[in-house]
DNA sequence: GCTTGACTTAGACAAAGTCCATTGTAGGAT
DNA sequence: ATCCTACAATGGACTTTGTCTAAGTCAAGC
């Protein structure tokens, strides 16, 4: 986490209280928060930090490659801070949880070329959707 | 596209004109509309026809498995008329173009069990990023 | 300890979508 | 053919998510 802060400040960040707070939030729990999930715990270690200015590090962030923006759920973008580690993701379709996983296999060889349409194809994202254990049994 | 509203018909949808304007809509042109742009496209055919109207009917459609939710996209869902047809999307990073596209090979035997948490996983979604050709060569 | 430009703030604004009370109507019953 | 009624549509207010701006603040270099 401190090594975050470090890479930050050797790019030339400007370290500023909130930009600290929100990077120990991304840092803290490895999860995949929302925008205003982070701003809500972001608020509770510095009250008056502002919606705008969580928005705008979180842009920073992604711009930097730190994190990344992540969007299974369509209501809102998630923030992923293992952003170091090429990963897809694995979602709850009732809850909503988000699992980081590492399917085998190189899916970017399973598209031929006659299917890519003249695109550069550079990257591929994969979203698994199942139930969670919890959801499951309920 | 007569196909379509035979076999909402046969759902025991009530066929109302709004309604049949959306379905045409869908199957018209098949590409990925957003809501608002289905909207649109409504509104031209049947003027009086409200927004949450659309919304409500695109949402049953997605519910009966007519119709696909896609967010490839974070700003809004776009709505996919070929349902029936199994399929993945490769999307220009710059102007947001998409297609449909078939991989081969079979994702969901790429995820080990180790890998799978307890999740009952039932669908893949895989979003292929790139850039078209038009957008290559600018 | 100043200075300066980058950072933060609050609140207005915007886009996408949902909700709800009211009005309208498709389709079965008569 | 007409009537009934449950289901559908309407429109406008509301919510959520995110962006923008003008003015104030402060981290870091000197």
């Amino acid at each position: 986490m401190s090594d975050l802060l470090e890479r930050l400040r050797g790019r030339g960040w400007r370290m500023t209280a909130q930009r600290r707070v929100v990077a120990e939030v991304l840092n803290g729990e490895h999860v995949h928060l929302t925008a205003d999930e982070v701003h809500a715990r972001a608020v509770a270690k510095l009250p008056e930090i502002s919606r705008a200015t969580v928005y705008n590090t979180l842009g920073e962030l992604v711009t930097l490659g730190e994190v990344l923006e992540v969007s299974t759920d369509k209501r809102a973008k998630r923030y992923d801070p293992n952003a170091h580690r090429p990963h897809h993701h694995l979602v709850c379709a009732r809850c909503g949880a988000i699992r980081d996983v590492h399917p085998t296999g190189n899916p970017l060889a399973d598209l031929p070329d006659s299917e890519r349409f003249g695109f550069t194809v550079s990257d591929v994202e994969m979203t698994y959707r199942g139930l969670c254990p919890n959801c499951a049994s309920a």
